[in-house]
RNA sequence: GGGGACGUAGUUCAGUUGGUUAGAACGCUGCCCUGUCACGGCAGAGGUCGCUAGUUCGAGUCUCGUCGUCCCCGCCA
């Protein structure tokens, strides 16, 4: 028997037709002599009727049916007398004459629908199950659609897919690589890539010009809602681009990606550099669809009051619409929130019609409550949120930082979030080094081989810390969906770097040595970008976790609990490998 | 590595101050039902209260530990 349709997809014009549909029974509802078995396939239900009078044998057959056999059905799609608002074919019906029970089926620990809501745990373990619901399925469909999108833009811009190997070499640097251990090099490893980073700078070596490539990448960190240890990027490099050239290319990708989605994106997408990002939004990953922007306020803190409440470096402020009416009870808890987000301590003023009160006005005065205010422009019905940071770190400014986690909090939790809008950025201008508290030193922000901007180059021995690099990010809805730069293409730029690093010349050679010589070889001047695709299709599918559009996501444990990754293996293999366990 | 939340029937949850036989809904099984569509009606089955140790006359409930899931900080060049 050949499937003819699938029952997801009649309408009324098939009415008439007869037709034979395969598919998994959603539910059945039997009234005696005549039955209904709603049949599902990865395009929808329809609902099949079963006449004990006129059908007798399909009759009997569907009173033996359960939820999630696997079932053909031959029968006419027929005009319902009354129709089904609820169904997409919900205007027709088939009226069966034949039914074959492929499979049967366990009954499944939770039940097939959208709006059921079974436990993660429960849902990963049983994917497959999980997978039939129209909502993962959808999501999987979108992120089809937006990669291929992806593809052809590429493709028609000029790029090129190249793919790059996953057995490669570790480097020190960044996240912890996973390793793969070589059979015939006994005690030496593979690592799975990270990013295809140097393979791609060495395509452009290679005279490729313009390479992209959808690849998984692999860090092996501890997980978030938008991190798993292994996920996707859109990689592309291209050679002698300006910043614009490559900032161009991304937008028309984006642009159609989210056409793809429904999402209109407006273009060019707007600029922001990094030391803005963090006095106003106190992040590196604004999310611009709500306001509140923050304001340096440390003048409003005489030094006494400074002394009193322990304050260390500046105090940041803004002010949230409609919080003025939070009771006592909501500003303890906002505290302790800052707290645990790395503030010495939470200061406010309510903007309340009745009255303008404070926690903190017999500290500072009431002038000083007024330079508050009106230093964030506050006005009636307001909450003034001041914080400052519990330690200073170099370099940055961690008020504002703690500042940006509470204005993204209550942005949220008054509502002031435009989920309607869609805020590309990009961030430019970040500093070449951050300082490592673990290391007591500057360490590189980004790879090696970000490009240094040119007028910055002469600081790079003198006062490193003001060197800005050439690197950007780009930002969606307060989500950081990739970074990337103009690279570094001269081996005598390439040494300062190094060395200002503080990176031996035998150091150089053992980490990057293959690389440090291709770029001996007339490099062309080269830059580009890596966006995480999981992360694009989870903001345009509207998800809250990259693993609502991945197939087999991992738990925050980096766990499969379907495949129950990883596992032990046989000791032979491990002998094979001259490998042995040690025992915690 | 640290903080928080959760873990009770197949599923989602309730379970009082520690007290008799641990409940509900959905699902499941059987029977009845010719227009249901979250069908309805009747009857029924289903529990290692994550695991472990302890406190107690008595633990789903309290305590220690442990395992698992989720969120956050650190981490993710």
């Amino acid at each position: 028997m050949k499937r003819t349709n699938y029952c997801g997809a009649l309408r009324n014009s098939d009415a008439g037709r007869n037709v034979v549909i395969m598919g998994w029974v959603a539910r059945r509802r039997d009234l005696g002599n005549l039955l209904f078995l709603d049949i599902r396939d990865r395009a929808g239900i329809v609902q099949v009727v079963f006449n004990r009078e006129t059908q007798p044998e399909a009759h009997a057959k569907a009173e033996q049916a359960r939820s999630e056999f696997v079932v053909a059905v031959e029968g006419k799609v027929i005009l319902r007398g009354k129709s089904n608002p609820e169904l997409a074919t919900g205007e027709i019906e088939v009226l069966a004459t034949r039914l074959h029970i492929l499979n049967n089926a366990k009954t499944p620990p939770f039940q097939i629908e959208d709006d059921i809501n079974a436990a993660e745990e429960t849902r990963l373990r049983y994917r497959y199950l999980d997978l039939r619901r129209p909502k993962p399925h959808a999501n999987l469909a979108l992120r089809h659609k937006i990669l291929l999108e992806i593809r052809k833009t590429m493709d028609e811009m000029g790029f090129l897919e190249v793919e790059t190997p996953m057995l490669t070499r570790s480097t020190p640097e960044g996240a912890r690589d996973y390793l793969v251990p070589s059979r015939v090099h006994h005690g030496q490893f593979y690592a799975l890539p990270q990013s295809p980073q140097i393979f791609k700078q060495i395509l452009m070596i290679g005279g490729l010009d313009r390479y992209f490539q959808i690849v998984k990448c692999f860090r092996d960190e501890d997980l978030r809602a938008d991190r798993q240890p292994e996920f996707t990027q859109l990689d592309v490099e291209m050679s002698f681009p300006r910043q614009e050239d490559i900032f161009a290319v991304i937008e028309s990708v984006m642009v159609r990606a989210c056409a793809v989605a429904g999402v209109k994106a407006d273009t060019p997408f707007p600029h922001m550099l990094y030391k803005d990002a963090i006095r106003k939004y106190g992040s590196d990953k604004p999310d611009m669809r709500f306001g509140m922007e923050l304001h340096e306020v440390t003048d409003a803190f005489p030094a006494e009051a400074k002394e009193k409440l322990q304050i260390v470096g500046n105090v940041f402020a803004f002010a949230a619409p409609g919080g003025a009416t939070y009771s006592r009870k909501q500003l303890d808890e906002l505290t302790e929130k800052a707290k645990a987000v790395g503030a010495r301590g939470a200061y406010f003023v309510k903007l309340a019609p009745e009255g303008i009160t404070s926690t903190v006005e017999k500290l500072i005065g009431a002038d000083n409550v007024k330079k508050l205010t009106a230093a964030c422009g506050a006005k009636t019905g307001d909450l003034v949120v001041a914080v400052s940071a519990k330690d200073e770190i170099k370099g940055t400014e961690a008020a504002a930082l703690v500042a940006g986690q509470l204005r993204l909090q209550l942005g949220e939790a008054l509502n002031l979030v435009d989920k309607s809008k869609w805020k590309f950025l990009w961030l430019t201008g970040f500093p070449l080094f951050e300082w490592s508290e673990n290391d007591k030193t500057w360490v590189s922000a980004q790879h090696p081989f970000t490009g240094i901007v040119d007028e910055d180059l002469e600081k790079l021995e003198t006062a490193p810390w003001e060197v800005r690099s050439k690197g950007y990010d780009l930002v969606l809805n307060g989500v950081e969906l990739g970074s990337g730069s103009i690279r570094i293409h001269r081996q005598d730029i390439q040494e300062r770097l190094f060395k200002a690093l503080g990176l031996s010349e035998e150091q150089i050679r053992r980490r990057f040595g293959f690389f440090v010589d291709a770029l001996t070889y007339g490099t062309p001047p080269h830059g580009g970008i890596a966006l995480g695709l999981d992360r694009v299709v989870m903001l345009l599918a509207g998800e809250k976790s990259i693993r609502e559009v991945i197939a087999f996501g991992k738990t925050t444990a980096a766990v499969d609990l379907m495949a129950e990754s990883p596992s032990t293996v046989d000791k032979e293999q491990l002998d094979q490998l001259g490998i042995a366990i040690k025992e915690k």
